[in-house]
DNA sequence: TCATTAATGTTAATTTTTTAACACCTGTAA
DNA sequence: TTACAGGTGTTAAAAAATTAACATTAATGA
């Protein structure tokens, strides 16, 4: 696993391109709440393409950026990381604070239910 | 919410605090991969409080150090952030992954379920 | 052709973060 | 008393991160 901690800006760039799926710097740029200059982006953009961290094609001529992990992958990461530091690793206890957060529809709750049923048969 | 974002070597310390609780700076020193010197590490502490992250008492002539928001609150709100960045917001989605990524016991399913009958009674 | 526009590339100044040196304070054992 | 151990406080040097100026390149329309 690629595991510098990365900077403010850093860290920030790579959360929108998480959500973003695939940008150019101009549009990363816009999506920031307290930009600085597309140049400035581009040099962080370059910086995290260094170091791996994300990927680019050409498109005409212009460069899309994308996360070099597999979203999945770096949420799953993300989410152990979250598990550990405030629910003492208890998936459990983060799922109570998930539920209790904001209203969950029927149909997700039934989504859950298959879920556990799966997991259960699984298990045995 | 205090919401500015944090240094590198501050969010380390914060997350540090939350698994801890409640630590010296020569206690958050040792828990450190890459420690630097304690000096450095109580100049961080110092920023720390001047930013109304963390608190601290006195116990006999040293500080012991702790967060200044629940660890409850401040792990909801970053389970809220880890949803958004990786999992489109879907709480389903991230508990897939969660329920994916290692055992879970026959007890945790157990309370998982409970949990899930109590939001579909109280979402009635 | 040539000016304009919209990109990227390079480099360096500025600002922030990180680090630790050094001073000071307090309790305690020789 | 004195000097040592174990803390904190202050300040400034060093390193890293951030920013943007300026250069360059490619495509396009007058």
């Amino acid at each position: 696993m690629t595991n510098e901690a990365l900077s403010r800006r850093e860290r920030q760039i790579m959360d929108l391109l998480f959500r973003m799926k695939e940008a150019s710097a101009e549009e990363i740029r816009e999506s920031m709440e307290d930009a600085p200059s597309n140049a400035s982006v581009r040099t962080l953009l370059r910086i995290l393409a260094e170091k791996q961290h994300i990927q680019y094609r050409t498109v005409g001529n212009k460069y899309l950026y994308s996360p070099a992990t597999p979203t999945k992958e770096a949420g799953q990461s993300a989410l152990n990381r979250v598990l550990d530091t405030f629910f003492g690793g208890s998936a459990t206890q983060a799922v109570a604070t998930m539920l209790s957060r904001k209203e969950i529809s029927e149909q997700e709750l039934d989504e859950l239910q298959t879920m556990i049923n799966k997991a259960r048969e699984e298990g045995r």
